[in-house]
DNA sequence: TCTTGACTTAAACTCAACTTCAACCCGTAG
DNA sequence: CTACGGGTTGAAGTTGAGTTTAAGTCAAGA
């Protein structure tokens, strides 16, 4: 397969796919005539790819998926535990910011709200 | 107040608060000798401006909030409705990853994983 | 006068994850 | 032969929210 049939087949584009290999996320593949040639496990590594930038994983965090020492599934454990830490820390965020934007006040205007907050009274900004 | 006054007073940095007038969400304040000089209206203003940020608003949402027509409670309605549902989104976003960090599955490696994954079946990866 | 410390500016740099661009090469169909 | 539709490269651009840097100004104190 070209570049360009793998980028149809898994939905990426050629750019990204020749980004991911200058990071260290692909292997470099095979050529002829100057073009990059790949089989088909290069889908299996796209797509688990994906899976794991679904998962929130940085790129960063999957090269230590791909390339780190020991068991897969110990790299995976490794890697997830720490994301759960902080998909929660940004679950709790996520749940104060709607709290604060559901919080009315009656000021009638955003100095005055600032005078508040400043003195930490209730108030929810206008 | 000079700007250090007011960055030490508020916590920000003096590039921060001239950063916030490039951009248009801070007025531009009176000069002595070439140098910023604030009244202690300048402290509301932050303050509202760090519990918008808190809510999750953007610098350009912000402004919205400051600069747009209608009534303050107006504003502040419209940017927040728009933003409840953003924010409802990203949770609904995060749980997924957190679901599908957890579904775990047995495959001995990452292209076990990719060729389940292109099957459409069950798998968590390795 | 000299030094110190705080301020001034515009412009460049940061981070992540790509995309876009310019300029070039390569094989095939007409 | 030449046009076309791929591919190739390195470099630069994108986004948001600032920070950092270089080079300069200013007032006060020793």
């Amino acid at each position: 397969m070209t570049i360009g049939e793998v980028a149809k087949r898994s939905g990426l584009r050629a750019s990204a796919i020749r980004y991911y290999e200058r990071v260290g996320l692909l292997p470099k593949p095979a050529r002829s005539g100057g073009q990059r040639r790949y089989d088909s496990r290069i889908l299996a590594r796209l797509a688990v790819l994906e899976r794991a930038k679904n998962c929130g994983f940085t790129l960063d965090e999957v090269r230590q998926l791909f390339n780190d020492q020991g068991r897969p599934s110990e790299r995976w454990d490794r890697v997830a535990r720490k994301k759960i830490v902080e998909l929660d820390a940004l679950m709790e965020q996520i749940r104060g910011m709607r709290e604060r934007i559901e919080r009315r006040c009656s000021c009638a205007d955003f100095d005055e709200c600032g005078r508040r907050i400043l003195a930490s009274e209730q108030c929810g900004a206008t």
